[in-house]
RNA sequence: GGUCCCAUCGUCUAGAGGCCUAGGACGAGACCCUCUCAAGGUUUAAACACGAGUUCGAAUCUCGUUGGGAUCACCA
């Protein structure tokens, strides 16, 4: 196409691509990836694994690890997007080297990292395929696109802008300046090389070789807004940022003799492509991608509600992804994530299942590793955001909930794993507060008068002060007297000469002391609860 | 529908022609331990989608069938 049209078309002082490649100079480092989400307000858990892998794939490898935001989608540009994503990235301890730090800065000299202040760049590479009639202006509206792509169904055909649909493929030059002069508004398409029966094979890096048709429909590369499709700025950006590495979501696979074609038209080599299998769930016995829309497990921030610790979910994630993670932790048990050497050869490609059994699998034993403290830390930076009654409470209260986590906790070999997601601590532990206990007495595994019977052989005989193996002696000690077996194996000699075992009045006093009957270990419950509160607790029963 | 991808216990998977009587983890069951629960220990059940080939030999290679998934925009 003739300069003078160029120029009309794109603008006077747009710079060659020359110029570009001066300013982002090939870099040193061996390995650079990148995670690039839509400023949609709204942070995907693929988006989480999207930026997981490339994060821990880089850096591993003392690579680069970019965040950039393709924001040119305008009608779904929200304010305040970009903060959560670098907040839910910095939550998952995922810090990019370059990229934006805020909804206006950004680091790192192969910027700019938001899409919608590279216009330049974009302009330089539609220069360049005008000129070299690798690119040329359509003038189609949308009803025309339309109707197109009605008689394409009609006549079953593939729907899309090529052959003979590309009215505009070969529009002569006057018809583009009449077009032009009539004022008449017009967007950028790629002229596509290739030919549909044609196969081909592309590279990427976790399924192989894939045998694909080549590309023959012309994409928009540029929207009438003057900004670029996803296609166009991938290519462009991929190559001035010089990553190395695209790891991005399945969806963009068909799409693979696209990029690498327009690489092609820029005489670019193409980055190496690893695609990630969409996370799945069950839905009416078939497996579906988590959906945005029906799907609260689909936002990553249900998972903090829930009160995941985000080394959990991080985990679970990159187990999901490299399941010889699971090995490697096994023998690294010290910093596995940071450790681990993450290969993109063991992406999972067929697309796994949320199986929430297992991440709380995986934050029970995280939590097991906190100790009372750090629970009690990490608790109150939930309920903060999340339960403010519960904040003010362990504000309030905080030694004593400490005391209350470190329940066979601190100091112990065997943690207790029976939390696995913060939100549901608090009610765990009510019954240590006088206001949220109450006891039932059809909890009583014997009839009232005979837990009377129990307790007015007990309360004289309890002593604050004794030991654990103390106490439980006084224990059996009272439930012999009362004709309560010591243990389960006594009673089974000689059933009838017992009214029940020992388990019978640990459970009468656990039901005083906690309103339940189950509980964890009841001395050191009553140790924190103090003598007065144990004793009016169990005096309740009388 | 076209195109592409995938196919091993319920789930995530190991598996590169003989190391497979198919291994692990989560989940489920049982037993032990035990004042209950949670753990912990021991243990059991549980899979190569189907059909043809190739081969002395196939979970592994080929083809087909079936099933599932992804994708087909001036959204990313």
């Amino acid at each position: 196409m003739k300069k003078e049209l160029v120029e009309r078309l794109i603008g006077k002082d747009v710079k060659d691509l020359s110029f570009w490649e001066e300013k982002f100079p090939q870099r040193s480092a061996g390995i650079v990836t990148r995670v690039a989400p839509s400023p949609t307000g709204f942070m995907h858990i693929g988006n989480m694994i999207a930026a997981v892998i490339p994060e821990r794939f880089a850096h591993k490898n003392n690579g680069v690890f970019m965040l950039r935001i393709e924001d040119t989608d305008t009608k779904r540009k929200v304010d305040g997007a970009v903060d959560l994503v670098i907040s839910s990235l910095n939550d998952f301890g995922i810090v990019p080297d370059e990229g934006p730090v805020s909804e206006t800065k950004e680091v790192g000299n192969y910027g700019p990292y938001f899409q919608s202040q590279r216009t330049d760049i974009y302009k330089s590479g539609i220069k360049y395929l005008l000129e070299n009639d690798l690119g040329y202006p359509c003038f189609c509206t949308e009803e025309e696109l339309d109707q197109a792509r009605k008689e394409q169904t009609a006549l079953k055909m593939r729907p899309g802008y090529y052959g003979k649909w590309a009215k505009y493929r070969n529009a002569p030059e006057e018809l583009i300046e009449k077009l032009l002069d009539e004022g008449k508004p017009y967007i950028f398409r790629f002229r596509a090389g290739g030919e549909w029966d044609k196969k081909r094979y592309f590279d990427d890096v976790t399924k192989g070789k894939v045998l694909m048709p080549e590309n023959d429909i012309d994409i928009v590369i540029m929207k009438s807004d003057g900004l670029p499709t996803y296609h166009f700025a991938h290519a462009i950006d991929d190559h001035f940022m010089r990553t190395t590495h695209v790891i991005r979501g399945d969806e963009w696979l068909a799409s693979l003799p696209l990029h690498i074609q327009l690489f092609e038209a820029f005489g670019w080599t193409p980055p190496k492509y690893a695609h990630i299998a969409p996370i799945q769930k069950l839905d009416d016995g078939n497996r579906r991608k988590l959906s945005k829309r029906k799907d609260p497990e689909a936002n990553i921030s249900y998972y903090f509600e829930q009160g995941y610790p985000v080394e959990a979910i991080k985990e679970y994630l990159i187990n999901l992804a490299n399941s010889n993670f699971e090995d490697f932790k096994k023998a690294n048990p010290v910093n596995p994530i940071e450790n681990f050497d993450f290969k993109l050869e063991n992406l999972n490609n067929s697309g796994a299942l949320l199986d929430f059994k297992k991440l709380d699998n995986i934050s029970k034993e995280f939590i097991a590793t906190l100790s009372s403290s750090e629970l009690y830390d990490r608790l109150l930076i939930w309920a903060e955001q999340y339960d403010e009654k519960l904040a003010k409470k362990l504000k309030e209260n905080k030694d004593y909930i400490k005391s209350i986590l470190a329940i066979e906790r601190d100091g112990v070999e065997k943690v207790r794993k029976d939390f696995y997601i913060l939100s549901k601590i608090n009610e765990e532990i009510s019954f240590f507060f006088n206001d949220e206990f109450s006891f039932d007495k059809k909890d009583f595994p014997v009839s009232e008068e005979f837990v009377k019977e129990i307790l007015n052989a007990y309360i004289p005989t309890y002593n604050h002060s004794a030991n654990k193996e103390e106490w439980f002696e006084n224990v059996k000690e009272t439930a012999a007297k009362s004709g309560y077996a010591k243990n389960a194996k006594e009673k089974d000699k000689d059933p009838e000469a017992y009214k029940g075992t020992v388990s019978d009045v640990a459970t009468i006093l656990r039901v005083l002391i906690t309103g339940r009957t189950q509980s964890p270990d009841l001395y050191a419950i009553m140790q924190i609860l103090g003598k007065d509160e144990t004793l009016k607790r169990l005096k309740a029963g009388l």
